[in-house]
DNA sequence: TTCAAAATGCTAACTAATATCAGGAAGCAT
DNA sequence: ATGCTTCCTGATATTAGTTAGCATTTTGAA
């Protein structure tokens, strides 16, 4: 909790450099997500999370901190398939957005932190020109423990 | 466009080993996408293209044939950063779906057909167990006539 | 031709997200 | 303190994309 603390300084401090301020309501949104980190909560999700700790707070001020936070690259967004934008917020010092691995047997969302895409980047610099700064990478499949239960009931056969 | 009666006929095939039917609603549909491959079209656009080929449609028939499709694999949805679904026609005999670059600067939507990421699914399966089937990666950067500009215009300065 | 299943079109409903706007709080010079 | 400005907020209306419900039509097999 003494880590939250901190971070929550620090993104105070990033919110000063860009002329903006801490408001009681950014801090809940901020803790709320540190609370809930890399669990990719939707807005409405967060809503209603952050109410318990801020119970004044208004849902279209959270849509504003969400958008406040991405374009600082405090937060990221990321849309699965079902259209609906959800929030992580970045790891320190972590230049790239993680990848997310979803499995459509049981529909669990998990995550990568490492950095997979350092040479197919430079691939996409020297054959396309681009320019990466950052991507959206997610993997559909079925996660190991899936895949164990599979095999498993094959045997039972 | 002899091509593309083979390729309708070779759908419906699909679509009847499903159990289901080559309307000329869906005929106009696969029509269209087919016309417009790789646009990136959301179902609303696709909407109004297919209705010059078959005016009586109906929105949500255009809905259901896109989900339809993008079930049998057919198709591919993918959802960029404003959360509106598109629709692409998957490539015969591709196994996943395209890659795509979002320039920044001017907003272009670039494809990348090769498969970029034999490698990183092969690490994916060794060191997290996850069997990939499909994947969806976009870069976000600035694309090569942008990062074009910005230095002509550097010179100027 | 008859009949059941599948598919369609229309429209209402739903949901996520955004825009609007009147008020409120914080910072700063006076 | 006082006024002034700027930023921020909550409530609500609005928009846009999508889905659901339902009566009607089409389809293909018996």
């Amino acid at each position: 909790m003494v880590f939250q603390e901190e971070r929550i300084t620090e993104i105070g401090k990033k919110l000063h450099q860009a002329g903006m301020k801490l408001t009681p309501q950014r801090r809940a949104t901020v803790s709320t997500l540190l609370e809930y980190q890399a669990k990719h909560l939707s807005a409405e999700e967060l809503f209603t999370l952050i109410k318990q700790e801020e119970p004044e707070i208004g849902l279209a001020t959270v849509y504003r901190t969400l958008d406040l936070l991405t374009e600082l690259r405090i937060a990221d967004r990321v849309t699965f398939e079902d259209g609906v934008a959800r929030y992580d917020l970045r790891c320190e010092n972590q230049q790239h957005f993680h990848h997310h691995l979803l499995c459509s047997v049981c529909g669990k969302v998990e995550e990568i932190h490492e950095d997979l895409l350092v040479e197919v980047e430079q691939e996409v610099l020297h054959k396309y020109g681009f320019k990466v700064q950052d991507h959206r990478l997610t993997f559909h499949g079925v996660c190991s423990s899936c895949s164990e239960n599979t095999k498993q009931s094959e045997h039972g056969d």
